[in-house]
DNA sequence: GTCTATACTGTGATAGAC
DNA sequence: GTCTATCACAGTATAGAC
């Protein structure tokens, strides 16, 4: 009656080693890389053996699509989203808004696919994020027709993700209050999508 | 006479080998990522086996250390200068000129340190630069106080360095001629450094 | 069904042959 | 200087314990 959804109800035993395993994952690939974390370290962090990470998920690829792929797959739904309000005059903030609530979200997960989209082309889920970014500048490539334009895009875009995690990173003057925070990116990012004219 | 410097005479054969071997290696680094990279990939690559790699370079984080090193020392001196014309008004202007030149002449390494900096802790040059980085945050901190301000600061150093590292990540708008891109990017960088009325 | 011990290949690293 | 062992550990697949 009261039980939380269906969706997390099949197999107990199974679903919550899946999910222990996968948080411990997500955390080690995106703080010392996928190729530089070893199954060993993450079935010893986790309790468990590692044939038996092994038998929860079929390769160390497997549990990178795992931990990351919800992540991807909100990312796909926030741009197919904005697909469809092409480019009325509040939609982009409306956008960044949501974009940037998106990369508070997933952390971890947009830390792991920023910094290793590119040596890890190849695997699946990477590509399928490589692709969404590309989708991603190719919708603002309209209005971004300048040089000029296409780095502030890029500035923005690169620059938040980064920033945002470089608050993990060198978590020096960004770990700010998260709100504060939250507030003054939506802004710069805002400016630096704005149209303006070269001073 | 009119023979090279010096300083690349010494043993000629020794200076070729551990040449090939760091260009081929400051590649597969920076594109397939440290950890991701074999020995035995560099080796091939630069048609030498694996323990003769390992006679030229005591290991895998010697490597690293002799082929971004050069560009952390680089770095250093930016940052040592920097310090020394502390905040006169056009010094600001120069110093982002310098940065950007600094990012276009060490791509590859950039890359590597931008992108793995944090997952490669411990490795001796990899902290140096980290360090540096602080040391950079440092230095603008006095002027940005606010955290929109500091926002701006942590996206014009981390967008710039990731703008540029994206031209060969996803190299699709940001391959604009060179030249074009860094007047742009120099501008956009020194825009958001400039302290300015939130609106 | 859930988990683990074992054996396979390839990695970084060391010692020693040529 | 360069390469051939050799070793410990990585990821992976199999077989088997409970």
């Amino acid at each position: 009656m009261t039980d939380d959804a269906v969706t997390t109800a099949q197999t107990p035993a199974r679903q919550r080693a899946r999910d222990e395993l996968l948080a411990v994952a997500l955390e080690q690939f995106a703080m010392a890389g996928f190729a530089g974390t070893s199954l060993q370290q993450i079935a010893d962090a986790a309790g468990y053996s590692k044939s038996s990470v092994l038998y929860h998920f079929a390769s160390k690829e497997a549990l990178l699509e795992a931990a990351i792929g919800p992540a991807i797959d909100k990312l796909a739904d926030l741009l197919r989203d904005l697909g469809q309000v092409r480019r009325s005059p509040e939609s982009r903030g409306a956008f960044v808004e949501e974009f940037i609530d998106f990369l508070f979200a997933y952390r971890l997960e947009v830390h792991t696919f920023i910094n290793q989209g590119q040596s890890l082309r190849g695997v699946p889920v990477i590509d399928r994020a490589n692709a969404l970014l590309g989708v991603l500048t190719g919708m603002f490539e309209a209005e971004m027709a300048t040089p000029e334009e296409k780095v502030r895009f890029g500035m923005a875009l690169g620059g938040a993700a980064y920033l945002l995690v470089a608050g993990m990173t060198f978590g020096r003057d960004v770990d700010m209050a998260d709100d504060e925070f939250r507030q003054a990116l939506a802004h710069t990012v805002s400016e630096l999508l704005t149209p303006h004219a070269a001073s």
